[in-house]
DNA sequence: TGTACATCAGTGAACGCGCGTTCACTGATGTAC
DNA sequence: TGTACATCAGTGAACGCGCGTTCACTGATGTAC
């Protein structure tokens, strides 16, 4: 969680004249927030700009445009994401920790809804950014290695079939995440996170690997 | 298939002056064509009816407003949807009929990605719309009759775990189709088809019912 | 069958809006000598 | 250690844009008598 404008602001304090001083990550973290209370598809980079203090012209500086902005905020997304990943990984045997890595990974999307949202609107961020692909590569490896054993061989096309196991498990809990997020499961105030409670853990059961 | 948009303007041939004749169908067709051509994001109702012929106040006397027509849009396509789903089931035991269902659900999000984008984008969509939530249920419907049976008993609460099995086939399906259209399997042209072709069939071996 | 008139389905000009980006600029920083 | 100056990171006004919706209107349709 790193919507916090305040945290970033503060580091910079002092300097409170022309320079910022942090206001790449002031930015992001502005961007963040913008997306997390009006939707991804509100964002605004005049807005983002307002809420870091700063004039409108000022963000270009940092990133080309826009979409450079969202870039880096969905790729420090992908990264809280994976981090997520891992940390919800106690080990045990394959279907323990396809439980584990599961129950995170929807509980992040429900949790940092905007950040999930945005991490796969390719209309809206620069998929061939390299530390966004590398950031997604990382969280994908992190499942596989969960869903394939740790010593799984790795194949040469991401597309081959022995990725299989993995990408059931992947597309199981995604599909869930998105349907919860969209509403699915309903549109009342908390009932994505009721039906999570209430539904994922038999839904995993029918996940053969 | 309706982004058909001259089929609905010759129905209306002839009386090419004041009043269009169809201009509710005429303008669905268009909005689909608009965020099929120029994805879900830039959707503009100005475009929409200059689609149609018609200027840009026209469509207030058949839908309140943009949302009303994009509703409307996201109904049709949830009816195509389960129209497809139904036509795709060809009997058999249970594992059959949701191998079935599974490919026809990614090849419609493939085929008819917009309007399968639009179907489940809230943000800018009246889901409480009683048309758009009967075409949303009678899909659902068709997918766990096949997932459950034919004579599974339906629970009172739509979020109850006796719903297990269909909303893990649902999830699963729903996640791939995602990540197929979402880039996951690769950004290139085809790059989705091909993933769904070569993984698909694997990934469902690995749904347990 | 003809006519008056209400209703319906369009027009097109205008509104105000917020947006992303560009521009010439200026203040602060840091470095070379 | 002091100074000149290049570079960096901001400003704020202005640009043009396309949007959704409103408005007073008008032409076509259909219905009651």
């Amino acid at each position: 969680m790193d919507h916090d404008l305040d945290s970033v602001k503060t580091e910079a304090e002092g300097s409170r004249a022309y320079h910022h001083g942090a206001l790449r990550a002031a930015l992001i973290a502005a961007a963040g927030a913008v997306i997390a209370e009006r939707g991804v598809d509100k964002f605004s980079l005049r807005e983002a700009a307002r809420r870091a203090g700063v004039s409108p012209a000022a963000p270009a500086h940092h990133f080309r445009d826009a979409r450079g902005l969202l870039t880096a905020v969905a790729t420090e997304a992908f990264r809280r994401f994976g981090v997520a990943l891992e940390a919800a990984d106690r080990g045990g045997d394959r279907a323990t920790r396809i439980r584990s890595q599961g129950l995170a990974y929807v509980r992040f999307a429900l949790t940092e809804r905007a950040g999930f949202d945005l991490m796969w609107r390719y209309a809206m961020i620069d998929r061939e950014d390299p530390e966004y692909k590398v950031a997604g590569n990382r969280a994908f490896a992190i499942l596989d290695r969960a869903a394939r054993g740790e010593d799984a061989p790795q194949a040469d096309n991401p597309n081959d079939a022995a990725y299989a196991p993995s990408i059931a498990c992947w597309s199981m809990v995604h599909g869930f995440a998105r349907l919860a997020i969209d509403g699915a499961f309903g549109t009342e105030e908390g009932a994505a996170e009721q039906a999570a409670m209430a539904l994922l853990p038999h839904v995993l059961d029918h996940l053969a690997v």
